[in-house]
DNA sequence: CTGTCAATATGAAACGTTTCATCGTGAGAA
DNA sequence: TTCTCACGATGAAACGTTTCATATTGACAG
């Protein structure tokens, strides 16, 4: 390929009192500005460090030059000097995941505002894609490193001085940044029985990960509580377990409500909105209305879940903010907490209501 | 902060024939390679590069090196060297659209298998913001640039030696890969025209993007061939126009299902998944049941299409291949085509049948 | 034995920064 | 006048590579 030229940098021609620089034709370099302004490379860094010990006068006509020649310094230069980077890694098990995608499009504005940067980097839910995307993300000298692990064992290669944070789920040793699932899990639990569900059901996540341990357990403590208070009204719980994903939340569906009328949950709570919006579909396909024949509330809130019909009533992560404390635990000067625990908020919309019979 | 250390790198001690290299608590560099294998740096990066010139047990002598100190070469000092990156640019509208979350996931999977990383850069649909983004992507010399512009004009700044493709919207100067959006639009038309329906709408994208006008132009074209066909049959097409995302399609949904029975379209054709998931959702809320009195037909076949109720008939973009096209086009060594146009496919599914009153 | 040539290995330069020890300079103190 | 200091600017080293012009072989032909 023939060497593309920029033509921002055209020397208005040789008029001037400092001597020519002879490399016209390529990125100008800070050795182009001194030696145009008449000061030493030193200087020139100094002036783009803002650093005081320049005089004014050498500061405007640096600055002037730098202008003049459109000189822009060289992220690769810096780096290696500095043996670091401004890029910030992400990894996430599934950026086509809207949570995920969500994440990701909070943490690059923050970034970006910050002038760095985000290296995207998707495991599939597969530790070994995990360890070697790491591994090769690492190896790229990241300012920090963002990360929602699928193993939740930490591997030798992980040993960095990188600053590292992880998010949604925890790896032993590293900060985390999540939601407090257990409290989602019971806020879940208590809407429907406010609303004076008794035959409840429950999606759960893949129980090899805290976090649908986590909203599960918080889902039936809320329970457990119930039942002290309302001794002989209460009803065993449903669960069933599966993966986050819409199509897990569609068959574990139908499972549930292919059940005789008597048994079948009159409410079901999911670990996940894609879940819950895979059984909203479930439901449908099987007649079962929504919210009059079963309520439904989901977790997460992604946007999709005001869009579905009906929309979808769900615990709120708030996803802003865990985006920004991820970054600022990762770019933050101040020691990192061990762990960051968020509220979730019940978001109230049309796919609850109280039970048929009442 | 306190250096970190890699726990890899110790020496086993000091036994070996080499004399022992001082820097033992960084990184490993190359120089260390060379000192432990007593060869020179210049060897091992020979070696490295897979150099025919060096000799079969010097070869295995400084592989053996590098595997015992843990030695990975620094991508920084590389990059320096070459003057470029392993680092692949994508930027794109929104990431939290499907579509664009999609073609993220392909274009990471294909460039990390060959090495590549990609820096994740959002516009939020915003020129001003593009033009920012593109900056300081180039600024870090990517080997390639992959685009989903926003503005149809090119800037000074993109004047550049990276090479760049673009996807889904042309960029004039640029390659472009996308689908033929005129023939979907076409293909969604001549779906609905042959099931029966003759009152038809259509909800389009911005007209200020050519993807946009080029999907209802092959929408019109069809129904235009079609009054040639069937002359006094035709009624006009009812069109709207709005964004592509949800909310637009289902205001523009609530727009043109509001009208009297009699003028009110049997079936709408949607230049997104999205507008056709909000026009879903509005016929639920105004009582219109899909398919039976409304038929419906998407554009790009995201992931949820197959999910909401009814399963969406939709026009397929085949985004693997979009996404491997670009990549290929970034990286391969041979002259871009000026376009490479992909064909897009009906998926047939639950949201069409014949009108009502057939 | 000498000259040539191919095959390998070497050493140094270069990529563009930042930083640190050093050097000039002029002002104020002795 | 000379000494000391603070201030500002300089020059060179260093970061970790790759590459290219040399240097060192050994073999082989003349």
């Amino acid at each position: 390929m023939p060497y593309c030229v920029d033509p921002l940098y055209e020397f208005d021609s040789g008029t001037d009192l400092e001597k020519e620089t002879g490399a016209s034709r390529l990125n100008p370099t800070i050795k182009d500005v001194a030696q145009r302004a008449g000061v030493s490379v030193g200087t020139v860094s100094r002036v783009l460090a803002k650093n005081k010990t320049v005089s004014e006068d050498i500061r405007l006509r640096v600055e002037a030059t730098i202008e003049a020649i459109g000189y822009r310094p060289n992220i690769l230069g810096r780096s290696l000097r500095l043996n670091k980077t401004d890029i910030i890694g992400l990894v996430v098990p599934d950026i086509t995941n809207p949570f995920f995608a969500e994440l990701a499009k909070h943490v690059e504005m923050l970034a970006s505002a910050e002038g760095y940067s985000v290296l995207l980097a998707n495991t599939h839910d597969d530790p070994k894609a995990e360890k070697q995307q790491i591994e090769t993300l690492l190896g790229r000298l990241p300012a920090g490193l963002i990360l929602v692990p699928v193993s939740n064992s930490l591997f030798d290669g992980m040993v960095t001085g990188t600053r590292t944070v992880t998010v949604d789920r925890p790896l032993s040793g590293h900060a985390l940044v999540a939601v407090d699932n257990r409290r989602g899990g019971y806020l879940a639990a208590d809407h429907l029985l406010s609303l004076g569900h008794r035959r409840l059901g429950y999606i759960s996540g893949p129980s090899s990960t805290d976090v649908s341990a986590e909203r599960r357990d918080g889902f039936l403590a809320r329970l457990d509580a119930f039942r002290e208070t309302h001794p002989g009204e209460y009803v065993a719980p449903q669960l069933v377990e599966g993966h986050f994903d819409y199509r897990s939340g569609e068959e574990l569906g139908k499972r549930l409500l292919s059940q005789p009328l008597v048994s079948r949950p009159t409410a079901i709570a999911t670990a996940s909105d894609q879940q819950a919006i895979g059984l909203l579909r479930a439901a449908g396909d099987m007649g079962v209305r929504v919210p009059s024949d079963l309520s439904i509330v989901g977790f997460d809130d992604i946007p999709l879940a005001s869009l579905v019909l009906p929309r979808l009533t769900t615990i709120r992560q708030p996803i802003d903010e865990i985006a920004r404390l991820a970054l600022e635990g990762v770019l933050g000067s101040h020691a990192l907490q061990e762990e960051y625990k968020l509220q979730p908020v019940l978001i109230e919309r049309g796919s609850c209501t109280k039970p048929a019979d009442l």
